[in-house]
DNA sequence: AATAATATTAACCGGTCCGGTCAATGAAGG
DNA sequence: CCTTCATTGACCGGACCGGTTAATATTATT
């Protein structure tokens, strides 16, 4: 890609990633015309041809564009250093709803273009290490302490309930369009409290 | 479309709707050749146009046919027959799941068929009382006596929680079109289990 | 075996769309 | 006015697409 497309407005920048996240969100990447993401874009297909060399080039730099923005989203919610699993877990949440409320179809694309199979870029998706894998709530438990919790209680299923029940959340945002991130982030504390008085010793 | 369409065997009608779930599930309507779907179904793209007008009949078809599959499949699972929530939601997931065995992107198809907005097929899709709606765990609270369960349990958060498990738990299974569907009803069975002793008193 | 009836297909058509190019236009600054 | 750079409209060759039709394969009937 061109690198002058850097020196555009930030905001334009962003409209263009937008357009090219929501255009390939909704079709395959052979289905998926140019000509689209320029008008989305509200710029001429030219024009979208000069930043970027061809279409696989303006695919691909999305597809490195979810990962950096991923990551970023992540860091900047400090997940990793929550003291406990829910509040690792909301701060995830929150991550990923901050980023869809600037990129509304980057989950969509995300996953679209992980289980994308055209010859063409197939192979450079696999490449790329997956972003649509640091979208995911991490599947797997991490260590906790037993003591923390209620007697008896099956900390792998109580795992795999809040992990599914994230997962959903996060589905159902993805899936509308309208719907207010924020009230959705409200919603989602009171969940984890509920949890927590749940589980929680 | 043409009647003669019923007097396939069983089999090969399935195999063309199928073709039709998944060609259509991938891309919108206007982007999903009919070509397509003909090869993913074994036969010529001719023979498809013998057994439906059109591109639009067949959609609206297969449209009406998630309908139908749906509703008998929640019948027969006796879902609204369950004594207590938590069979009715098992019943519920085990009746799609049994469901995506046979036609293994029908929710896939039916999700993206209800957000169809091209002009062709647009009024004839919302005409159809929503399949899409009947695929979905119910949403709202069915009435529940606070009696039997944990003293001071928020019942409205414990659905949620629930609902959104349940969901996250679809999605997860359409997403992957190899997952093995006998495994997660049989996860999901504890998963109702570790909830019973939750939340009953 | 010949014929009729039915199922299925290959070949084709007009029109549209699509990725990509390029010469031309517009805008900003000196 | 001239230069530089951003941006576009017009265009091209080729692929694709919905739909038709005439021909072929298959089965049933006599």
């Amino acid at each position: 890609m061109n690198d002058k497309f850097y020196s555009l407005p930030n905001e334009k920048q962003k409209r263009i990633i937008n357009a090219g996240f929501r255009v390939f969100s909704r079709n395959s990447y052979k289905k998926s015309p140019v000509q689209e993401i320029a008008d989305e874009a509200g710029i001429s297909k030219s024009l979208l041809f000069f930043y970027f060399r061809n279409k696989k080039d303006l695919y691909l730099f999305l597809w490195k564009k979810v990962e950096e923005i991923t990551m970023k989203a992540l860091m900047d919610a400090k997940c990793y250093e929550a003291g406990d699993i829910f509040e690792m877990m909301y701060r995830g949440l929150v991550a990923k709803a901050g980023m869809m409320k600037t990129y509304p179809d980057i989950t969509n694309f995300s996953v679209k273009a992980y289980y994308e199979d055209d010859p063409e870029v197939r192979d450079d998706i696999r490449a790329v290490v997956a972003p649509y894998t640091s979208l995911k709530t991490n599947k797997t438990l991490p260590p906790l302490n037993p003591k923390d919790f209620k007697e008896g209680l099956d900390l792998e299923l109580m795992y795999k309930d809040m992990y599914l029940a994230s997962e959903g959340y996060i589905w159902q945002m993805s899936q509308t369009g309208k719907i207010d991130v924020d009230k959705m982030i409200e919603d989602y504390r009171k969940l984890i409290e509920f949890w927590k008085g749940l589980y929680l010793r």
